[in-house]
DNA sequence: CCGGGATCGTTTGCCCACGAACGATCCAGC
DNA sequence: GCTGGATCGTTCGTGGGCAAACGATCCCGG
Protein backbone atom coordinates (compact mmCIF):
# COMPACT_ATOMS: atom_id res chain seq x y z
CA UNK A 1 0.00 0.00 0.00
CA UNK A 2 1.30 3.42 -0.60
CA UNK A 3 4.14 2.10 -2.38
CA UNK A 4 6.43 5.19 -2.32
CA UNK A 5 4.16 7.55 -2.63
CA UNK A 6 4.04 8.11 -6.33
CA UNK A 7 5.76 11.49 -5.73
CA UNK A 8 3.40 14.01 -4.50
CA UNK A 9 2.57 15.52 -7.70
CA UNK A 10 -0.88 16.33 -6.64
CA UNK A 11 -0.21 19.47 -4.82
CA UNK A 12 -0.89 21.77 -7.77
CA UNK A 13 -4.05 19.73 -8.64
CA UNK A 14 -6.94 21.78 -8.07
CA UNK A 15 -9.18 20.94 -5.29
CA UNK A 16 -12.10 21.51 -7.37
CA UNK A 17 -13.04 24.30 -5.20
CA UNK A 18 -13.70 22.00 -2.28
CA UNK A 19 -16.36 19.68 -3.68
CA UNK A 20 -16.11 16.18 -2.02
CA UNK A 21 -17.94 13.78 -3.70
CA UNK A 22 -18.45 11.46 0.16
CA UNK A 23 -20.31 14.31 1.34
CA UNK A 24 -22.34 14.65 -1.79
CA UNK A 25 -26.49 13.17 -1.59
CA UNK A 26 -25.68 10.91 -4.08
CA UNK A 27 -23.02 9.20 -3.47
CA UNK A 28 -24.12 8.63 0.15
CA UNK A 29 -27.75 7.15 -1.53
CA UNK A 30 -25.78 5.06 -3.00
CA UNK A 31 -24.00 3.73 -0.14
CA UNK A 32 -27.16 3.43 1.74
CA UNK A 33 -28.49 1.18 -1.22
CA UNK A 34 -25.55 -1.17 -1.61
CA UNK A 35 -25.24 -1.34 2.18
CA UNK A 36 -29.28 -2.50 2.51
CA UNK A 37 -29.13 -4.23 -0.52
CA UNK A 38 -26.21 -6.68 1.06
CA UNK A 39 -28.13 -7.12 4.28
CA UNK A 40 -31.41 -8.09 2.09
CA UNK A 41 -29.65 -10.63 -0.10
CA UNK A 42 -28.17 -12.43 3.42
CA UNK A 43 -31.53 -11.78 5.13
CA UNK A 44 -33.36 -13.30 2.53
CA UNK A 45 -31.36 -16.30 1.27
CA UNK A 46 -31.32 -18.11 4.58
CA UNK A 47 -34.76 -18.03 4.98
CA UNK A 48 -36.52 -18.48 1.41
CA UNK A 49 -33.28 -20.70 -0.04
CA UNK A 50 -34.18 -22.37 -3.38
CA UNK A 51 -32.94 -18.85 -4.70
CA UNK A 52 -33.22 -15.53 -2.79
CA UNK A 53 -36.12 -13.06 -3.98
CA UNK A 54 -34.50 -9.66 -5.02
CA UNK A 55 -35.75 -6.59 -3.54
CA UNK A 56 -37.88 -5.82 -6.46
CA UNK A 57 -39.25 -9.05 -7.16
CA UNK A 58 -40.21 -8.82 -3.68
CA UNK A 59 -42.05 -5.90 -3.85
CA UNK A 60 -43.46 -6.76 -6.85
CA UNK A 61 -44.69 -10.50 -5.63
CA UNK A 62 -46.46 -8.27 -2.74
CA UNK A 63 -48.36 -5.92 -4.71
CA UNK A 64 -49.41 -8.64 -6.81
CA UNK A 65 -50.80 -10.48 -3.66
CA UNK A 66 -52.31 -7.12 -1.88
CA UNK A 67 -53.84 -5.71 -5.25
CA UNK A 68 -55.63 -8.75 -6.39
CA UNK A 69 -55.66 -8.76 -9.99
CA UNK A 70 -53.38 -6.44 -11.73
CA UNK A 71 -52.05 -5.37 -15.52
CA UNK A 72 -48.39 -5.09 -15.29
CA UNK A 73 -47.73 -1.52 -16.23
CA UNK A 74 -50.43 -1.27 -13.18
CA UNK A 75 -48.07 -2.86 -11.03
CA UNK A 76 -44.58 -1.03 -12.25
CA UNK A 77 -46.28 2.30 -11.48
CA UNK A 78 -47.46 0.66 -8.16
CA UNK A 79 -43.75 -0.67 -7.18
CA UNK A 80 -41.93 2.63 -8.95
CA UNK A 81 -40.58 0.58 -12.03
CA UNK A 82 -41.17 1.63 -15.59
CA UNK A 83 -42.62 -0.66 -17.95
CA UNK A 84 -39.01 -2.08 -19.43
CA UNK A 85 -38.03 -2.86 -16.18
CA UNK A 86 -41.37 -4.32 -14.46
CA UNK A 87 -41.36 -6.10 -17.68
CA UNK A 88 -38.18 -8.23 -16.62
CA UNK A 89 -39.37 -8.49 -12.75
CA UNK A 90 -42.32 -10.30 -13.88
CA UNK A 91 -40.97 -12.14 -16.62
CA UNK A 92 -38.48 -13.86 -13.96
CA UNK A 93 -41.50 -14.22 -11.74
CA UNK A 94 -43.54 -16.09 -13.69
CA UNK A 95 -40.69 -18.49 -14.67
CA UNK A 96 -40.34 -19.27 -11.04
CA UNK A 97 -44.02 -20.52 -10.57
CA UNK A 98 -44.79 -17.48 -8.46
CA UNK A 99 -46.91 -15.30 -10.30
CA UNK A 100 -49.55 -16.30 -13.48
CA UNK A 101 -50.75 -14.07 -16.38
CA UNK A 102 -54.32 -14.18 -18.28
CA UNK A 103 -55.76 -12.58 -20.98
CA UNK A 104 -58.54 -9.90 -20.41
CA UNK A 105 -61.61 -10.22 -22.85
CA UNK A 106 -61.69 -6.99 -22.54
CA UNK A 107 -59.21 -5.33 -23.28
CA UNK A 108 -56.29 -7.58 -25.64
CA UNK A 109 -53.48 -5.68 -25.46
CA UNK A 110 -52.98 -6.34 -21.48
CA UNK A 111 -52.51 -9.37 -19.35
CA UNK A 112 -53.79 -9.80 -16.28
CA UNK A 113 -51.31 -11.09 -13.44
CA UNK A 114 -52.58 -12.96 -10.56
CA UNK A 115 -50.19 -14.99 -7.64
CA UNK A 116 -49.85 -18.55 -7.54
CA UNK A 117 -50.28 -20.52 -4.39
CA UNK A 118 -46.47 -20.69 -4.22
CA UNK A 119 -46.40 -16.85 -4.66
CA UNK A 120 -48.88 -16.31 -1.80
CA UNK A 121 -47.03 -18.29 0.63
CA UNK A 122 -43.58 -17.58 -0.25
CA UNK A 123 -44.86 -13.41 0.07
CA UNK A 124 -46.36 -14.66 3.32
CA UNK A 125 -43.13 -16.02 4.21
CA UNK A 126 -40.80 -13.46 3.20
CA UNK A 127 -42.51 -10.75 5.17
CA UNK A 128 -40.26 -11.63 8.18
CA UNK A 129 -37.52 -11.88 6.62
CA UNK A 130 -38.07 -8.33 4.76
CA UNK A 131 -38.80 -7.45 8.26
CA UNK A 132 -35.28 -8.51 9.60
CA UNK A 133 -33.47 -6.94 7.08
CA UNK A 134 -35.02 -3.42 7.57
CA UNK A 135 -34.47 -4.00 11.28
CA UNK A 136 -31.04 -4.62 10.53
CA UNK A 137 -30.31 -2.06 8.10
CA UNK A 138 -31.65 0.56 10.27
CA UNK A 139 -29.78 -1.00 13.47
CA UNK A 140 -27.34 1.99 13.50
CA UNK A 141 -30.08 4.34 14.07
CA UNK A 142 -32.21 5.25 17.43
CA UNK A 143 -35.86 4.30 16.77
CA UNK A 144 -36.20 8.59 16.71
CA UNK A 145 -33.67 9.07 14.20
CA UNK A 146 -35.34 6.06 12.46
CA UNK A 147 -38.74 7.87 11.67
CA UNK A 148 -36.97 10.80 10.99
CA UNK A 149 -35.31 9.18 8.53
CA UNK A 150 -37.83 7.66 7.02
CA UNK A 151 -39.99 11.00 6.81
CA UNK A 152 -37.21 12.82 5.38
CA UNK A 153 -36.36 10.19 2.58
CA UNK A 154 -40.32 10.26 1.80
CA UNK A 155 -40.23 14.04 1.60
CA UNK A 156 -37.66 13.65 -1.16
CA UNK A 157 -38.84 11.83 -3.16
CA UNK B 1 -58.24 3.03 -15.48
CA UNK B 2 -59.96 1.01 -13.04
CA UNK B 3 -61.02 -0.91 -15.72
CA UNK B 4 -64.54 -2.33 -14.08
CA UNK B 5 -62.69 -2.84 -10.90
CA UNK B 6 -61.59 -6.89 -11.48
CA UNK B 7 -64.06 -7.83 -8.83
CA UNK B 8 -63.50 -7.16 -5.50
CA UNK B 9 -61.66 -10.59 -5.14
CA UNK B 10 -58.97 -9.12 -2.49
CA UNK B 11 -61.51 -9.21 0.21
CA UNK B 12 -59.65 -12.91 1.39
CA UNK B 13 -56.29 -11.70 0.29
CA UNK B 14 -54.25 -12.20 3.85
CA UNK B 15 -52.93 -8.42 4.52
CA UNK B 16 -49.50 -9.74 4.48
CA UNK B 17 -49.73 -9.02 8.44
CA UNK B 18 -49.75 -5.15 7.75
CA UNK B 19 -46.47 -4.83 5.45
CA UNK B 20 -46.26 -1.78 3.43
CA UNK B 21 -43.49 -1.97 0.92
CA UNK B 22 -43.70 2.15 0.59
CA UNK B 23 -42.57 2.66 3.90
CA UNK B 24 -39.47 0.37 3.97
CA UNK B 25 -36.51 1.82 4.22
CA UNK B 26 -35.28 -0.47 0.37
CA UNK B 27 -38.57 1.44 -1.23
CA UNK B 28 -37.75 5.11 0.21
CA UNK B 29 -34.00 4.62 -1.09
CA UNK B 30 -35.13 3.18 -4.23
CA UNK B 31 -36.97 6.15 -5.21
CA UNK B 32 -34.81 8.87 -3.61
CA UNK B 33 -32.00 6.99 -5.97
CA UNK B 34 -34.42 7.23 -8.99
CA UNK B 35 -35.20 10.35 -8.58
CA UNK B 36 -31.12 12.03 -8.00
CA UNK B 37 -30.21 9.95 -10.87
CA UNK B 38 -32.84 12.19 -13.36
CA UNK B 39 -31.97 15.29 -11.86
CA UNK B 40 -28.34 14.82 -12.09
CA UNK B 41 -28.75 13.65 -15.73
CA UNK B 42 -30.38 16.72 -17.18
CA UNK B 43 -28.48 18.60 -14.61
CA UNK B 44 -25.03 17.16 -16.61
CA UNK B 45 -26.77 17.04 -20.41
CA UNK B 46 -27.32 20.72 -20.41
CA UNK B 47 -23.82 21.49 -18.92
CA UNK B 48 -21.59 19.00 -20.33
CA UNK B 49 -23.09 18.57 -23.95
CA UNK B 50 -21.29 16.04 -26.20
CA UNK B 51 -22.17 13.32 -23.57
CA UNK B 52 -23.32 13.02 -19.98
CA UNK B 53 -21.33 11.68 -17.55
CA UNK B 54 -22.88 9.55 -15.40
CA UNK B 55 -22.68 10.10 -11.51
CA UNK B 56 -20.34 7.27 -11.36
CA UNK B 57 -18.53 7.97 -14.32
CA UNK B 58 -18.19 11.59 -12.49
CA UNK B 59 -16.81 10.65 -9.10
CA UNK B 60 -14.04 8.42 -10.85
CA UNK B 61 -13.22 11.20 -11.88
CA UNK B 62 -13.32 13.47 -9.99
CA UNK B 63 -11.50 10.86 -7.78
CA UNK B 64 -8.08 10.73 -10.15
CA UNK B 65 -7.97 14.40 -9.78
CA UNK B 66 -8.03 14.72 -6.26
CA UNK B 67 -6.07 11.87 -5.54
CA UNK B 68 -3.10 12.17 -8.35
CA UNK B 69 -2.13 8.77 -9.84
CA UNK B 70 -4.02 5.43 -8.48
CA UNK B 71 -4.61 2.29 -9.33
CA UNK B 72 -7.79 0.93 -10.66
CA UNK B 73 -8.72 -0.98 -7.31
CA UNK B 74 -7.69 2.01 -5.43
CA UNK B 75 -9.75 3.90 -6.75
CA UNK B 76 -12.77 1.61 -6.76
CA UNK B 77 -12.55 1.34 -2.93
CA UNK B 78 -12.57 5.62 -2.87
CA UNK B 79 -15.25 5.80 -4.93
CA UNK B 80 -17.20 2.49 -3.63
CA UNK B 81 -17.62 -0.01 -6.77
CA UNK B 82 -15.84 -3.40 -6.57
CA UNK B 83 -13.22 -4.16 -9.01
CA UNK B 84 -15.98 -5.65 -11.30
CA UNK B 85 -17.81 -2.34 -11.42
CA UNK B 86 -15.11 0.22 -11.44
CA UNK B 87 -13.13 -1.38 -14.38
CA UNK B 88 -16.13 -1.18 -16.90
CA UNK B 89 -16.55 2.82 -15.37
CA UNK B 90 -12.50 3.43 -16.48
CA UNK B 91 -12.72 1.72 -19.28
CA UNK B 92 -15.59 3.98 -20.45
CA UNK B 93 -13.64 7.24 -19.15
CA UNK B 94 -10.20 6.04 -20.93
CA UNK B 95 -12.71 5.24 -24.17
CA UNK B 96 -13.47 9.24 -23.92
CA UNK B 97 -10.11 10.49 -23.32
CA UNK B 98 -10.84 11.33 -19.98
CA UNK B 99 -8.22 9.08 -18.05
CA UNK B 100 -4.71 8.10 -19.22
CA UNK B 101 -3.63 4.84 -17.98
CA UNK B 102 0.13 3.91 -17.65
CA UNK B 103 1.86 0.84 -16.25
CA UNK B 104 4.13 0.60 -13.27
CA UNK B 105 7.92 -0.78 -13.75
CA UNK B 106 7.60 -1.77 -9.86
CA UNK B 107 4.34 -3.55 -9.67
CA UNK B 108 3.48 -5.25 -13.09
CA UNK B 109 0.07 -6.12 -11.90
CA UNK B 110 -1.19 -2.67 -11.78
CA UNK B 111 -2.24 -0.18 -14.43
CA UNK B 112 -2.01 3.99 -12.98
CA UNK B 113 -3.93 5.67 -13.63
CA UNK B 114 -4.68 9.34 -14.48
CA UNK B 115 -6.25 12.73 -16.06
CA UNK B 116 -5.69 13.66 -19.22
CA UNK B 117 -5.99 17.58 -19.75
CA UNK B 118 -9.78 16.79 -20.81
CA UNK B 119 -10.71 14.78 -18.05
CA UNK B 120 -9.19 17.65 -15.93
CA UNK B 121 -10.99 20.30 -17.62
CA UNK B 122 -14.33 18.40 -17.61
CA UNK B 123 -14.51 17.60 -14.08
CA UNK B 124 -13.65 21.02 -13.52
CA UNK B 125 -16.59 22.04 -15.41
CA UNK B 126 -18.53 19.47 -14.31
CA UNK B 127 -18.46 20.43 -10.37
CA UNK B 128 -20.85 23.40 -10.63
CA UNK B 129 -23.66 21.52 -11.83
CA UNK B 130 -23.08 18.78 -9.84
CA UNK B 131 -23.58 21.20 -7.30
CA UNK B 132 -26.65 22.48 -9.09
CA UNK B 133 -28.12 18.57 -8.98
CA UNK B 134 -27.42 18.30 -5.65
CA UNK B 135 -29.13 21.71 -4.88
CA UNK B 136 -32.25 20.30 -6.63
CA UNK B 137 -32.58 17.30 -5.31
CA UNK B 138 -32.67 18.58 -2.05
CA UNK B 139 -34.67 21.21 -3.18
CA UNK B 140 -37.93 19.86 -0.81
CA UNK B 141 -35.94 19.63 2.47
CA UNK B 142 -34.75 23.23 4.60
CA UNK B 143 -30.94 23.80 5.40
CA UNK B 144 -31.53 22.00 8.79
CA UNK B 145 -33.13 18.97 7.47
CA UNK B 146 -30.37 18.44 4.95
CA UNK B 147 -27.94 18.57 7.17
CA UNK B 148 -29.96 16.11 9.23
CA UNK B 149 -30.42 13.44 6.11
CA UNK B 150 -27.33 13.26 4.90
CA UNK B 151 -25.63 12.69 8.78
CA UNK B 152 -28.25 9.94 9.04
CA UNK B 153 -27.46 8.55 5.58
CA UNK B 154 -23.61 8.68 6.44
CA UNK B 155 -24.00 6.61 9.85
CA UNK B 156 -26.32 4.23 8.12
CA UNK B 157 -23.47 3.56 5.68
C1' DC C 1 -67.69 5.30 -39.41
C1' DC C 2 -63.03 6.78 -39.03
C1' DG C 3 -58.86 8.85 -37.73
C1' DG C 4 -55.71 10.41 -34.19
C1' DG C 5 -53.99 10.12 -29.77
C1' DA C 6 -53.33 7.32 -25.67
C1' DT C 7 -52.08 3.04 -23.54
C1' DC C 8 -50.38 -1.82 -23.45
C1' DG C 9 -46.45 -4.81 -23.43
C1' DT C 10 -41.99 -5.63 -25.81
C1' DT C 11 -37.31 -5.08 -27.54
C1' DT C 12 -32.82 -2.84 -28.01
C1' DG C 13 -28.99 -0.43 -26.24
C1' DC C 14 -26.28 1.53 -22.74
C1' DC C 15 -24.95 1.75 -17.88
C1' DC C 16 -24.37 0.01 -13.15
C1' DA C 17 -23.87 -3.75 -9.40
C1' DC C 18 -22.02 -7.81 -7.52
C1' DG C 19 -20.64 -12.83 -6.98
C1' DA C 20 -17.56 -16.05 -8.75
C1' DA C 21 -13.80 -17.62 -11.06
C1' DC C 22 -9.44 -16.80 -13.53
C1' DG C 23 -4.26 -16.07 -14.78
C1' DA C 24 -0.62 -13.04 -13.59
C1' DT C 25 2.08 -11.10 -10.27
C1' DC C 26 3.90 -9.90 -5.77
C1' DC C 27 5.76 -10.83 -1.28
C1' DA C 28 6.60 -13.08 3.26
C1' DG C 29 8.43 -16.80 5.44
C1' DC C 30 10.74 -20.89 5.30
C1' DG D 1 15.68 -20.40 -3.72
C1' DC D 2 10.88 -21.43 -3.53
C1' DT D 3 6.28 -21.78 -2.35
C1' DG D 4 1.73 -20.37 -0.47
C1' DG D 5 -1.28 -16.76 0.25
C1' DA D 6 -2.62 -12.11 -1.06
C1' DT D 7 -3.58 -8.72 -4.52
C1' DC D 8 -4.27 -6.95 -9.34
C1' DG D 9 -7.23 -6.54 -13.18
C1' DT D 10 -10.42 -9.22 -16.17
C1' DT D 11 -14.38 -11.96 -17.66
C1' DC D 12 -18.92 -14.13 -17.28
C1' DG D 13 -23.62 -14.45 -15.66
C1' DT D 14 -27.66 -12.50 -13.53
C1' DG D 15 -30.47 -8.71 -12.23
C1' DG D 16 -31.90 -3.74 -12.32
C1' DG D 17 -32.70 0.93 -14.47
C1' DC D 18 -34.03 4.00 -18.07
C1' DA D 19 -34.58 6.12 -22.88
C1' DA D 20 -36.36 5.23 -27.22
C1' DA D 21 -38.83 3.03 -30.57
C1' DC D 22 -42.21 -0.46 -32.01
C1' DG D 23 -46.81 -2.90 -33.37
C1' DA D 24 -51.15 -3.82 -31.38
C1' DT D 25 -55.05 -2.22 -29.38
C1' DC D 26 -58.32 0.91 -27.34
C1' DC D 27 -61.20 4.92 -27.19
C1' DC D 28 -62.83 9.55 -28.08
C1' DG D 29 -64.28 13.15 -31.03
C1' DG D 30 -65.60 14.59 -35.37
Amino acid sequence: MARAAPLPDMADKPPLDGYTVESQIGFLLRRAVQRQTAIWQTCMAEGVGERELTPRQFTALVKVVTSGRVTQNQLGRMAAMDPATIQGVVRRLITRGLVAQARDPMDRRTTVLSTTKAGAALAARGVAHARRATEETLAPLAASERRTLLALLARMA
